[in-house]
DNA sequence: TTATTTTAACTAATGGTATTAGTTTTTGCA
DNA sequence: TGCAAAAACTAATACCATTAGTTAAAATAA
């Protein structure tokens, strides 16, 4: 029985592999284990359980979801940030399908590191949405409702909620487009 | 071992109670059985396995908000009609998060009830829409961000991803309320 | 270098899950 | 009343996560 070396990063990147090849609800002790050529109990030295995998998976997307808009949107401002954000969202979880699904599957109860990775996507929105003059009670509620856009039809697109063959691009930014036309007559 | 009666209907029922109550994961063949003071393979004489109840309930699911949507609407026109529409989808899922869950978690390969159930809440969608004197197909784009903004406030929502104690209801107005001021603005 | 301690793998076992096979009992009908 | 079908059951299998206890390898101390 040599030492395979395990460590906590390739158990949560081994996981993310299983999620985003054969869905996030392949991903299993048994399967981690599998994969690393190891046996189940093994994966306990380094995790405490199931739940911190799937708490790890969580803040690991987050993360790897906030760096790509940081990314896409750098150095850009108003609706070019805003359409760039929605871009590298969809990007995102059209790659990371698996990976997508931990990301919005908060833990009970609260996490304060996620919570406090997923505000840096939040403040992202705040920030593209600044140029739109919006009260402030206004601007979170508009951070609302481009975060239901963007992740209502990623999750739609994803569970293969859209059947007509139209290009899904080109429905995303007609509902952007509107809403921010509707947002700048809002004061 | 008196005969229980167990029926279709009554195990659909009992699934999507627990969903209701405990949340969709609680939802197994196992609790289900202890639901009804039966044993879990007594379940097989009425349901082809587990798979067949999240069928079944996927398609419960999209009846009932169907009909939930069709009663709210009935007889509206234009704004006054999508605001009842995403009213009593929000209700919906407010009062059914655990049936939400799988109204939306659609079966792979697509189903063919399932798809045509589908198509009647969409139905409802274009009709209220049909006011905005939208291209054919403009009209299934903005459909398509309708859904969006209704699955997407909802599943947020349920995830507890919104933090800030700000009205919620407020918040679907306001992205609503955007989203058409600009449709009006389309063609 | 050798000895000791710690780390990380292991095997074995427990209790949960869905599911199948085979059995028994009840019910409904001829 | 008797028989066939339906619907419950028990028993067994194969997964799953997890815990306890064991062993071997690696890191550290002497």
């Amino acid at each position: 029985m040599p030492r395979v070396g395990l460590k906590l990063n390739q158990i949560i990147q081994t996981a993310a592999d299983i999620a985003d090849r054969q869905g996030a609800e392949a991903v299993t002790m048994a399967a981690i284990a599998r994969e690393l050529s190891v046996r189940p109990p093994s994966l306990f030295n380094h995790v405490k359980g199931f739940a911190q995998v799937k708490r790890e998976l969580t803040l690991y997307g987050v993360k790897k979801l906030h760096e790509s808009m940081q990314v896409a949107s750098n150095g850009m401002i108003g609706d070019e940030a805003i359409f760039a954000l929605a871009n590298s969202y969809l990007q995102f979880t059209r790659e990371h399908p698996g990976l997508y699904e931990f990301t919005i599957a908060l833990p009970q109860p609260r996490d304060e590191e996620i919570d406090q990775e997923g505000n840096k996507v939040i403040n992202l929105l705040i920030e593209a949405l600044r140029s739109y003059q919006l009260s402030e009670e206004n601007a979170l509620h508009a951070v609302r409702g481009f975060r239901s856009i963007l992740h209502g039809f990623s999750s739609l697109e994803q569970k293969g909620g859209f059947g007509m063959p139209l290009k899904k691009d080109d429905s995303l930014n007609l509902v952007i487009k509107s809403f921010l036309i509707g947002l700048k007559q809002m004061n």
